[in-house]
DNA sequence: CGCTCGCTTGATATAGCTCAAAAGCTGTGG
DNA sequence: CCACAGCTTTTGAGCTATATCAAGCGAGCG
């Protein structure tokens, strides 16, 4: 159903600037992710985490016939990927060209302090999904998964879709021809305008505030 | 659309045996509360979490018409109510008679380390459960909330429903009419048997299992 | 220039919702 | 112990939002 890219991008490198966690001290390498490629797929038992320096990040589950959930959208600046307590969860694929900050483990350093306040961010942000995904209409779902990403990318009128309309409809739990449809409405009702597929305008953000409920 | 009941049990007592996470070195208090009493409402801002001792318990968010979705559902032995950063996101009511060991947040006493498990399962749990309501059919999602059901039971071919037709359908975003109109599908198919409303019987363990895709 | 791939649009099908009514439970009072 | 009231659950009939299937469109690329 969903064509899931397999390649793992080898490069690292160890230019880029430290960050607030320090890896045991030393600098964190930044590593580059191709658009589509894995950076770490459920059942792997590496525990680290990671930070978007750039791009953005899906993850997601699969059921055996292809149905695909994406259970979050990562952008830059967001840290993802310690849902690992043995093995991962879930997977986790790079968007678009993307770069991360890796952290792994490091014996006798407890990062439960800093953890702690992601994990339940994260957890309230699935819980709070699970609101729209369960008791939303198509339209409901769209409108909220829209203003969540312009608040997200800081409140512009116009904002940027990194995911395909496959990845949108992942999400919400739609198929990408009613995500489509929907937003062709919003478009000619005068509530979106688009400049380009992935680059879209909200021209009324309270008509698109009180569509979600 | 749900009735929602804002009776608050106050009777409090002070005799039970303490926990593994000490309150500061006192013992922890047990409290009761009755069916459909509320535990904390969303925006509350005392950041207690909560072990059921016995009984069960619902944690949801509302829309403004009424429509609700049930996050989680909790049983005894379980802890919850930790995703009060500054103030709870959702309500949590128990379902039936339930007693509660709460703790309080003691200054000086970082818990992260014991949290950061419970918030990550509490995390995955919720992903994990957006692609039942997200992707799977109703037939689908009925069987992997009995098996859950079942699993956290301990195995048992008998499990016990403690929450209301309504109360599953809102958890898994469905009706009730479609909720009952799948289990008495189940029954006549032979894969469960009802001992009275809220006890079932699965008779069909691995034609369940299969359901679940 | 023509292919490919992602997107849009249209026509039709259907799973699950809504509305309605009947059938079981549970508790209360006589 | 029975009868009745107020629930929750079940069942039925018809409807609708969204899925499915199918065709066209347009931008990017070799």
């Amino acid at each position: 159903m969903n064509a899931i890219a397999n390649t793992r991008v080898p490069f690292e490198i160890l230019t880029a600037p430290q960050l607030d966690v320090p890896n045991d001290g030393r600098p964190v390498p930044l590593s580059f992710f191709n658009a589509g490629s894995e950076i770490y797929a459920q059942g792997e038992k590496v525990a680290s985490h990671y930070q978007i320096e750039f791009g953005a990040v899906r993850i997601y589950r699969l059921l055996a016939d292809g149905r695909r959930q994406i259970t979050a959208f990562h952008l830059a600046g967001e840290t993802f990927g310690f849902e690992a307590d043995l093995a991962h969860h879930f997977f986790a694929e790079a968007i678009v060209t993307t770069g991360l900050r890796t952290f792994r483990p490091v014996a006798g350093l407890d990062r439960s302090r800093e953890l702690l306040p992601l994990a339940l961010r994260c957890m309230v942000r699935a819980q709070e999904h699970l609101l729209v995904v369960g008791r939303q209409t198509a339209v409901e779902r769209i409108a909220a998964f829209l203003i969540d990403m312009a608040d997200r990318q800081g409140e512009l009128a116009q904002i940027e879709l990194p995911m395909s309309r496959q990845d949108i409809g992942d999400y919400l739990g739609l198929t990408i021809e009613t995500v489509s449809r929907v937003l062709s409405r919003l478009r000619d009702k005068g509530v979106l305008k688009f400049h380009g597929l992935r680059i879209l305008e909200i021209c009324k953000p309270e008509t698109l505030r009180s569509m979600c409920e």
